[in-house]
DNA sequence: GCTAGCACTCACATCACAAGAGTGCTAAGG
DNA sequence: CCTTAGCACTCTTGTGATGTGAGTGCTAGC
């Protein structure tokens, strides 16, 4: 990324550009800026700016006789140099405040809520995956017999997380063999992680060994995917913008949307910067994102546990409003979480 | 429904026209049919069978000078009377059971397994919602402390089905204490169902009470509503479909495949029947569904556990082929689920 | 009840034409 | 070197006229 070195003007002009683009999807031209910003230079300059834009890459027109539109690089220009870092409105922070006490004290409630919520504060849909736990401590496990044959493996975290599994046996058990065998892993193995766990199986042989395969199992997969679940909301709405209008465009949103192998790719990156980030047309890195930008972040208790959570919309977006809002609700988040799991180790 | 009496013949025209139309998303007009399918008449006996079947209300056509499509009356009286109620082919059926038995034995894959089976195998957008239990007997419950003052409980359903709640108490707790209060539960409320727990409830007082009580609201509760989740797989295949082009089709589809509120509503009507359900242009009695279809099945046990699982598409559908590979899968996981669950009590 | 013939109706594509917005360039002025 | 005014040029967009073709509805005859 090379460093651009613009005038003051110019980055208003770029600056106006965009805001007036994001705002009506309309080409911008030279005269329209002069004549509703008072910038003390006549179209003609305004035009000679917009030219430089041009050739600095940051601006294109779609045919020769229209006004200017922001590239993606204009964008990216503008999210790092030129963005007010609005807040959202503190009536609004408010009243999200207020929604997140009202609803049951659950994860799930949560991240149903913050992607609702996303979705109405910005103009794209939201997405949210839940936590992934960071070396889960093992808090406890249970064996529930269903049916003759089929035994239910609950196993709760440390972190208050819930894993399922269900374990088909050979032969018909009694529940009282079942609770023998939970009772002596739970002593066992209580606090271990993924780490300890496989010394600690040493001593134990045939079904309770294997049980303890199974946790040591679900451990490692819970460490190491988005195994649970995709929240989402308000595709609706961003379909509904101008430039999802034709159908290459739609199936590209819609897959972005709904596809958990981007989330899971994207996944690292996001977890690495403490901010939200904002991915303008996949950055070149990612695959078909022509015209669709992210804005994510991390949310958790550090070292505990962490998911991902924000809006995907069309480039044509309000940055400053979207990055505040996915950053309120993921410290809002933060915040929920932190009570409930007490601080980091 | 009025009965209407139809000659073979126009029977015959009725099901080409749908036919074609379902393929071609073109209105077919009487010469087409004459060339195409020999029907021992000439194209103008066909325009006058047409021009029957327009005033019976089966068919429409757009403007003038056009073909004819069908109407929602047509499609139902096809879906009723003349659809050919075509089996999925025995390779794919095979292959959807290898699928299905290569997955991971539990719900949440099954589920995700049969959207993405269904979505492939129609051309429309799959949906299914996660099993709610009917009377749920509670099997076992657990207090688990998560931090000071937070404790999770969990709750497991005769089912199998795992429910959980966290509480948050005015002073810290030890784990003792929570262990006694559920083993007390356990031994007084195991096998209870919504109707038995409040009386099982009247002998205790206190933490254990409140509890006890919080197990009888999350019971009921798993009885009224679609709590879980609802899968959704292949919404981009039936945007790609030629209906939806246009803005507000879209935003209608997109509404009846996300909205909650929807299944809620249906659930109980595809609950009466245990076929699989085909509802046309919402059948005047659902919302907005204007030129959408839903093709739906129960799932599950009888008496014990069911679901809701289906297809939404365009009024344009492959019925046949659509309702076999409903009823397919929903057969799968009744099976899948009977040897989960048992047989019906 | 079926068929042939024929006039009629629209949607749709094509073309021409005008209007308008916006640019790029040049030349002159601070 | 930056700014400005002027002007020709380009290209989209909208409109109206026109022709074509698919498909219908109707009538008369078999």
């Amino acid at each position: 990324m090379t460093e651009l070195q613009l005038s003051q003007r110019r980055k208003q002009v770029l600056r106006i550009v965009i805001q007036e683009y994001v705002e009506n999807a309309q080409p911008v031209g030279s005269q329209s800026i002069a004549k509703k910003y008072d910038l003390g230079v006549s179209a003609a300059t305004i035009r000679n700016d917009l030219a430089a834009l041009e050739k600095a890459g940051l601006l294109t027109h779609p045919h020769t006789s229209a006004g200017r539109i922001p590239t993606d690089g204009g964008y990216r220009y503008f999210v790092a140099n030129l963005m007010a870092h609005t807040d959202l409105p503190s009536h609004e922070r408010h009243m999200i405040r207020h929604q997140f006490h009202q609803a049951r004290r659950e994860i799930d409630q949560w991240l149903r809520l913050s992607t609702a919520v996303l979705a109405k504060a910005s103009t794209g849909a939201a997405l949210a995956t839940s936590p992934r736990s960071i070396s889960s401590r093992v808090k406890h496990l249970e064996l529930i017999g269903i049916q003759d044959t089929v035994v239910l493996l609950v196993l709760v975290l440390a972190t208050g997380t819930l894993k399922q599994r269900l374990i088909t046996l050979e032969q018909p058990t009694f529940q009282e063999e079942l609770s023998r065998a939970s009772n002596q892993l739970n002593v066992e193995i209580a606090g271990a992680t993924a780490v300890d766990l496989p010394e600690k199986l040493e001593g134990f042989t045939g079904f309770t060994r294997e049980v303890g395969e199974l946790v040591l199992n679900t451990l490692l997969q819970s460490e190491e995917q988005i195994t649970d679940r995709v929240y989402r909301h308000g595709l609706a709405q961003v379909l509904a913008e101008p430039e999802f209008t034709d159908g290459p465009q739609v199936s590209r949103i819609v897959q972005v949307f709904e596809q958990r192998t981007l989330l899971q790719e994207i996944y690292d990156d996001v977890m690495e910067l403490s901010d939200v980030q904002v991915m303008i047309a996949g950055e070149g890195r990612f695959g078909d994102m022509q015209d669709i930008s992210l804005v994510l972040s991390r949310y958790g208790v550090p070292d505990r546990v962490s998911g991902l959570l924000g809006v995907v919309g069309p480039m044509r977006m309000p940055y400053g409003r979207t990055v505040g809002a996915v950053r309120y609700v993921a410290t809002l988040l933060n915040e929920l979480m932190h009570q409930l799991y007490g601080p980091s180790r």
